[in-house]
RNA sequence: GCAGAUGUGGCCAAACUGGAUAAGGCAUCUGGCUACGAACCAGAAGACUCCAGGUUCGAGUCCUGGCAUCUGCACCA
């Protein structure tokens, strides 16, 4: 039978009849000091209602309450009711409740709703930058926790793969001279498109001109002209190459690589529909939705000579999304500098008539700054240089990494393949253990720092807790646990961690906030490696109840560091 | 100029819907491997939470007004 610890306190309460138990319930918080109990309600805004002191309050109600099941006992302190909770109920319900349902343990039941997650969705002729981390592993991140919160979630990888960039690039290809046969076109490399892009932006300062060279190139290949299509199939696979490989390093997957030019056959309807609802005005020659209303710029849907722009594809994209997966929330994982943007577009859809514009979430995150010859953060430009390229700092925290593996444990086999693992698991973490609206001042100390609160903390203590199961050579069953073995301050502690688990996911997925599983797996790691330092496992006389928790610990870690991207590995 | 984000020890930062003595990490200092993995643990030191008012029993958190840094603002994406 299971007992509800909060309710049963909630309950007690409510019983002395100046709250009810929903309102107890509200109250009712964990304490951050694990001293001050297990729970404890606040007496404070109840010194109104009784016109007492708090403190009076906290002790009148400490010596009358009625203890509650699994409820040891319960002490005032400073106007808060703190209640302990007899460990070894809390110890049996937890760890059983983790081994029966093992990595489902925390996770929510299936809701038959679909969620959207667009992430990543870098440009197409580019070399991935660092900074790309960032939306790839918070909208990784996000999609695996509205995942375990029970949404089914459906990843997009809305590639930049259409624009006038493609103009750029094909005038720059033909001005070179560059050789068009089928051969050299399938062995592009990307390194290629960068430098052309760079030389474009060089000569476009000497010759402006070569602008308006590549907004006809891109219109020519929005018109479907057969040679820019060849020219730009090529550029996009010789992209995809790269990007595979350095997803496929990373553990990300997605459901769909629709990009932008996916939505171009839809085009003509949105400005159709746009025109029909009498939306669009004329601005210079161009096409946009006003927003004055909203105090925001127009909406720019058509350029003077007839292409489109972002937004438009944005709101194509937007239709279809709808259309094909009826999601309940589509969330953009785009930096805090395209806010205007989306709310631009969301607006435009608004305009529209679409009620369920309100589903469209831009969630937006801090920018990743560099720092520039004159001292000052600035957000990195791929452009101008100062921004490192994502294969380059995975290779060099790659060579770190497997230098102390070399170093620690050199006959750990498959080295390189761990040390990537480590490596990429580093670098996710370090993006995702802070909120995701802060900046991050990449240097690169700090990037390859992996010690303290970092990727290979978390993992260690995963290696360590597989280590310790592995060598015990057994499976333990909950029968053979004796509970009072566990009441200890580290094995209690741990398991008080374990049991969070579910409550984290839903603060997680309810904030969209990453940060809050990497802090968690923190707090996971954090009591694993103090239980292991503190509390001998193999051999004790409490073997068999440590090693019990040690497999629910196992179990809780891996599941949640998979979901912010960090390799569970079993050795490292 | 307008809009948004951020401002917490030397550095990086956490704090669930306002709650107890403002976490944790790095760097510094001290201990701990003949103990299941020391990529670890234990301890010390370090803070007018940008400033000024206000609301509240209670403010890092909410409100008003400043200041600083970064970002965005009509034919790039």
């Amino acid at each position: 039978m299971k007992i509800s610890f909060e309710q049963g306190i909630a309950d007690a309460v409510a019983a002395f009849g100046f709250l009810s138990a929903d309102e107890a319930l509200a109250l009712l918080s964990v304490p951050q000091e694990s001293s001050h109990g297990d729970y404890s309600v606040p007496c404070f805004s109840l010194a109104k209602i009784l016109r007492k002191a708090p403190k009076i309050i906290a002790e009148d109600l400490a010596s009358q309450i009625q203890l509650p099941q699994g409820i040891s006992r319960v002490e005032a302190l400073n106007g808060y009711l703190n209640f302990y909770v007899d460990r070894v109920a809390l110890l049996q319900q937890t760890l059983c409740d983790i081994a029966a349902q093992g990595l489902q343990y925390g996770r929510a039941p299936r809701r038959h709703e679909r969620v959207v997650v667009d992430f990543s969705s870098p440009n197409i002729g580019k070399e991935l930058a660092f900074h790309h981390i960032r939306s790839t592993m918070i909208g990784n991140a996000l999609a695996n926790i509205y995942d375990a919160y029970g949404y089914d979630v459906v990843r997009i990888n809305h590639l930049g793969d259409w624009g006038t960039q493609f103009g750029k690039l094909i005038v720059m290809y033909l001005r070179e001279g560059l050789p068009t046969d089928s051969t050299t076109l399938e062995n592009l490399e990307i390194q290629e498109l960068n430098r052309l892009y760079a030389s474009f932006s060089k000569e476009a300062k000497a010759h402006p001109e070569l602008e308006d060279e590549a907004r006809a190139a891109f219109a020519k290949l929005e018109q479907g002209d057969s040679f820019h299509r060849t020219l730009w199939t090529a550029f996009k696979s010789a992209t995809l190459k790269e990007l595979n490989r350095l997803y496929a390093q990373m553990g990300i997957t997605f459901d769909h690589y629709t990009g932008e030019s996916f939505y171009e056959p839809f085009i003509p309807d949105v400005v159709q529909e746009l025109e029909q609802k009498g939306l669009l005005s004329q601005s210079q020659e161009r096409d946009v939705v006003l927003l004055n209303e909203l105090d925001l710029p127009p909406c720019l849907i058509r350029k003077s000579d007839g292409s489109t722009l972002y937004a438009t594809r944005d709101l194509a994209a937007a239709l279809y999304r709808m259309r094909t997966f009826q999601f309940v929330r589509c969330l953009y994982v785009v930096d805090q500098g395209q806010a205007l943007h989306f709310r631009q577009v969301f607006a435009t859809l608004a305009k529209m008539g679409y009620d369920w514009s309100d589903r469209l979430v831009h969630i937006p995150f801090g920018l990743m700054l560099h720092l520039t010859a004159e001292g000052k953060w600035e957000k990195g430009k791929t452009r101008s240089g100062h921004s490192s390229l994502l294969r380059d700092v995975i290779e060099a925290a790659h060579d770190k990494v497997f230098a102390t593996i070399r170093e620690k444990n050199p006959d750990l086999p498959d080295a390189d393949t761990v040390a990537t693992q480590i490596a990429v698991s580093a670098l996710a973490f370090n993006d995702l253990k802070n909120r995701r609206m802060m900046d991050v001042k990449f240097d690169w100390d700090s990037a390859l720092s992996f010690e303290g609160a970092t990727g290979p903390y978390v993992q260690n203590a995963h290696v360590r807790l597989c280590s310790i199961a592995h060598k015990a050579g057994y499976v333990v069953q909950e029968s053979q646990v004796n509970w009072e073995e566990l009441v200890d301050e580290h094995s209690y502690a741990l398991m008080r961690t374990l049991s969070l688990k579910g409550q984290r996911i839903r603060q997680a997925c309810e904030c969209d906030e990453a940060a809050i599983l990497a802090q968690y797996s923190l707090d996971i790691a954090e009591a694993a490696h103090r239980f292991i330092h503190q509390n001998r496992v193999l051999g004790a006389p409490e073997e068999r109840s440590r090693l019990f928790l040690v497999q629910c610990a196992q179990l809780v870690l891996e599941d949640v560091l998979r979901m912010i991207g960090v390799f569970p590995i079993r050795a490292m």
